[in-house]
DNA sequence: CTCGGTGCAAAGCTTTTGCATCCGC
DNA sequence: GCGGATGCAAAAGCTTTGCACCGAG
């Protein structure tokens, strides 16, 4: 029997729930309940999101937490791989929630500002270059298109 | 006869203020005798520098220039191609001579904050392969790997 | 002479920090 | 109960904006 879409996130859940665990347990970090919160919030949304989103969206659910509590756990989730965060062009960070979904690229629309994903096996090949030739130990890498989206509503294109 | 060092960059710089000058006239844009400054400050500037530092090497020069101004006139050189702009991780932009050098991308050095650039053709056809595959049509692209550099001074590794 | 551009300072936004309180261990 | 973590607010960084003055066209 298949689970349901409902189960499947939970199922998610429950794993990166018991991997932030075995994190905090390692870093000798205590496990308070605003951390599990803010990693549940994180994996109950769908798109990226900043920390001032994120903020307000536990405010209005009337949790109490505060800025710096979430930049902290950020700064955790993003330590032990849970988290992804990124700086496309602008100042402000967006941050992705990162388990159990496949490493991906982004293409981002100068125009409507959405935000693609892709993936293409070249950029291993691309690592293992800069490996080899510049001996570069290679931990992590960004790479992001910026440019225009074929989508219908983008720029009004339709009208 | 080889032209020298000197000469060469003073060719580059009559070539990029000629470039620039014609992108004021397309725009209508004023041309400032700051405008023009800013320009031959940066392309005299080797490495990657972000807005304050330009700021201050002004400033110590005895030029009379505001932060606002430097803002506004790189906003211009990166619109016209002269100058790009980096966010590599932080907030902080850093910003580059463009005209006369190769496109290239960034290995940022996590330990000793080096910044190396390299070359890979891949990058190309991965850029081909997004507009085929996505219909997007791309203006540019940012690649960078984060990780250790093998120089000897890096991280005190010769201690 | 006009009005776009500049310098300066104040404001804006995101992120960090200091400190008293709280609570996980 | 000890010391790390939190909430709150203040402060710190980078960037943008408002405004009076200046000078390019």
């Amino acid at each position: 029997m298949e689970p349901s879409k409902t189960e499947e996130k939970t199922d998610i859940y429950q794993e990166v729930h018991r991997l932030f665990i075995k994190y905090l347990e390692r870093k000798s970090l205590r496990k308070t309940p605003e951390r599990f919160a803010i990693l549940e919030e994180i994996y109950s949304i769908q798109e990226h999101f900043d920390v001032e989103s994120l903020y307000i969206n536990m405010k209005n659910k009337n949790y109490r937490v505060s800025r710096a509590t979430v930049y902290n756990t950020l700064d955790l989730l993003v330590d032990c791989k849970l988290v992804t965060k990124h700086q496309f062009g602008k100042s402000l960070a967006l941050y992705e929630k990162a388990y159990g979904f496949k490493q991906h690229d982004h293409l981002i629309c100068t125009e409507c500002h959405r935000i693609l994903e892709f993936c293409d096996p070249r950029i291993q090949q691309i690592q293992q270059m800069v490996e080899e030739v510049y001996g570069f130990k290679v931990m992590e890498h960004s790479l992001n298109f910026y440019g225009v989206c074929n989508d219908p509503d983008c720029a009004n294109k339709n009208l």
